[in-house]
DNA sequence: TTGACAATTTGACGATCATCAATGACTAGA
DNA sequence: TCTAGTCATTGATGATCGTCAAATTGTCAA
């Protein structure tokens, strides 16, 4: 077992050691990764890279919050992803056309690591296991947006929104005491286009849904009361 | 090079054999797969599987059209994918859940080509250049379900439509004098949720950009005469 | 041909949402 | 502290689209 390692490896939560999409790997492989990736520091409001940048190789958010836009050319934005700790980002242009589509950008101080695209091509190359890991996220990136876009056709606005507040919650948030809560470092214009709406909209959405008791948002973090999943869940 | 015996193979279009992706596997490879397959024939309407079922394996389209639908509780449907002549179907599932989401229907008399589940697994294992190009073939999902994602936050309905016909013209459309036509078996109900309207909506939108000489629908057939092409892509 | 059934079209209405505009709140920097 | 700028809120308005209902067309089998 690799267990006494992990403990004593400075990058908690990172896929690239523990845990996630590396974990098949042979002894070996490990060895190369903990010795073939870097770490880095980001500031709130950094990038990680840019729409349209070449693929640099594969990341993983150790620590922190990254927001994954499209930019649009009339200046807009469209958040298509929010990574967490422990997840992996840029594997969709380093399985695919090499290029980012999308611009990485911390949410939080956030910490990546990083394995070059030389390494990551070898390890990749050299572990089909791993190959199939990345595969499968794919699916799982297939089975969100489907989501979304299903939701976007056949759901109210009202119920997109608990939608998203509640997966949110049940994948990152805190319970204590009879609510749970959880960071949500998001602007309204974010949130307005997770859900595919106007951030006015967005706006009175959110008061409303406040008044009815569903959740409290106050600063970044967002509070759901015990009743106020219950509603969510029920999709009133 | 292949050509050769690919002319002699019964099944054209099909990525089981050539130009998809299977190509980069070796010769020895390809004749696993030219013994490997069976073939099937589908009536129009007639279902390939059904969404809930366990996995199969790998499916190609060789000839006709399959729908790929999501069903929804309460007896609505949305359209996910159209699969042509040459692509693949039920890679999700495969390097997923293992489990059909979607049920997968013909739109027209179609014939399908398919490599069991356990036939697929060794194939995919012995190659890892196969799994790169499944791989890649998720990461083409994800990437036009990105595209729906942001139209439907961007676009609207006319635009939506617009860019739907222009890239089924484009990738599938035969031109024919000065206007491109295709085969296009879908119901209102299908178009509408495409692009996510109702069919009453689809229904007037259809008729308002017929008489303003976008295209013309003609039972399961459109055309688009070139000042139509000019129109729509210059997104009026 | 007839009848039954489903799909499509059309009309009318109302709810919802995008848009425009104005105001207020907050932040960062001078 | 002041100011500029961004984001969020709120109001008013109009366009769009969903919904319901009815009429029409198309399809298939008896």
């Amino acid at each position: 077992m690799l267990g006494a390692q992990n403990s004593n490896h400075p990058c908690r939560n990172c896929a690239f050691y523990e845990g996630s999409v590396w974990q098949p790997v042979d002894t070996r492989s490990v060895l190369v990764l903990t010795r073939g990736f870097s770490r880095q520091a980001l500031d709130e409001g950094q990038t990680l890279f840019n729409q349209g940048d070449k693929n640099q190789g594969l990341f993983c958010v150790s620590k922190g919050l990254i927001a994954l836009r499209t930019l649009h050319p009339d200046g807009t934005s469209t958040l298509m992803r929010l990574a967490y700790p422990g997840e992996i980002i840029g594997f969709r242009s380093f399985l695919g056309d090499r290029e980012h589509r999308t611009e990485a950008r911390a949410l939080l101080p956030s910490r990546i690591c990083s394995v070059e695209q030389r390494d990551a091509d070898r390890i990749v190359r050299g572990n089909p296991a791993v190959l199939e890991k990345l595969a499968s996220r794919c699916v799982f990136e297939i089975d969100r947006n489907r989501e979304r876009i299903i939701a976007s056709s056949t759901k109210s606005n009202k119920q997109r929104l608990a939608d998203l507040l509640l997966r949110l919650m049940e994948e990152h948030g805190d319970r204590a005491g009879d609510h749970v809560s959880m960071q949500l470092p998001l602007s309204r214009m974010d949130l307005a286009d997770l859900i595919g709406v106007q951030p006015e909209t967005m706006s009175r959405l959110v008061r409303r849904l406040e008044s009815d008791g569903f959740f409290h948002f106050s600063g970044r973090e967002v509070q759901i009361p015990a009743t106020g999943l219950h509603k969510m869940a029920a999709n009133q």
